[in-house]
DNA sequence: AGTGACCTGCTAGTTTTTTAGCACTTAAGG
DNA sequence: CCTTAAGTGCTAAAAAACTAGCAGGTCACT
């Protein structure tokens, strides 16, 4: 699943490709069948070959990721998972990027004012 | 190992019962027992029961499984997690928090200047 | 037309995981 | 002292996952 949303869709080999510690390709192509009778993943043909595609839009996986993580990691504490974040990549931040997250906190208490 | 991340540490009823769709009990004691072989988890006697322990120190785990999501969900993109972050939550953070956000953005910013 | 590269569907065999359950130990309560 | 509850270690059987590999189709190239 994650390879299928990083990259947004990929066949059976590309998956196997992209695992680390990998099993074999017909390990990968029984488990994508069985990902797609569980509804998490689609295919569609594309020429002769299958494209896996996650059934859940990346929007709705994202969110579904974080409130995960934060709940698991952070007890579900937002300020304190933003906190690790800037901490754990402050230095690749240009200061543009600051300056928009910046924006998005001021935006965020005009929201909590209204 | 979420159980075991969340809570610190928990007998394998206690991970039993926190799991959605849960296996056996027997399933459970011996996936334990697997990841304690794998050196993913440890366990020590608590009276006559084991409580079993996440290997990776907090403070690890939490930053290894935020570089992956960010990694996967955001294609690396620091900024894009924490804005989709303060979106999911915006309503639910309180003016402090906001302002010690801010805070570590500054922070953040002066780290950059050096 | 033939060949090689890929891909699918399928299968049979092996390995791993899951399950239920038994024997044994310790602690608590009556 | 006896009983019950809760835990561990262990085992045998069932279920699921993994593996290698074959037949057949399509495509590109020669």
């Amino acid at each position: 699943m994650d390879v299928l949303f990083r990259r947004g869709f990929a066949t059976a080999a590309e998956v196997l490709d992209e695992l680390p510690d990998p099993p074999s390709y017909s390990a990968v192509r029984a488990t994508l069948r069985v990902l797609e009778g569980k509804g998490h993943v689609r295919h569609r043909q594309e020429g002769l070959r299958y494209l896996f595609v996650p059934t859940l839009a990346p929007e709705k996986a994202k969110r579904s990721a974080l409130e995960h993580l934060v709940r698991i990691f952070f007890d579900g504490s937002t300020e304190h998972a933003v906190a690790t974040l800037l901490d754990l990549s402050a230095s690749r931040l240009s200061e543009a990027e600051l300056d928009r997250l910046a924006g998005l906190i001021d935006q965020a208490r005009r929201e909590e004012e209204r």
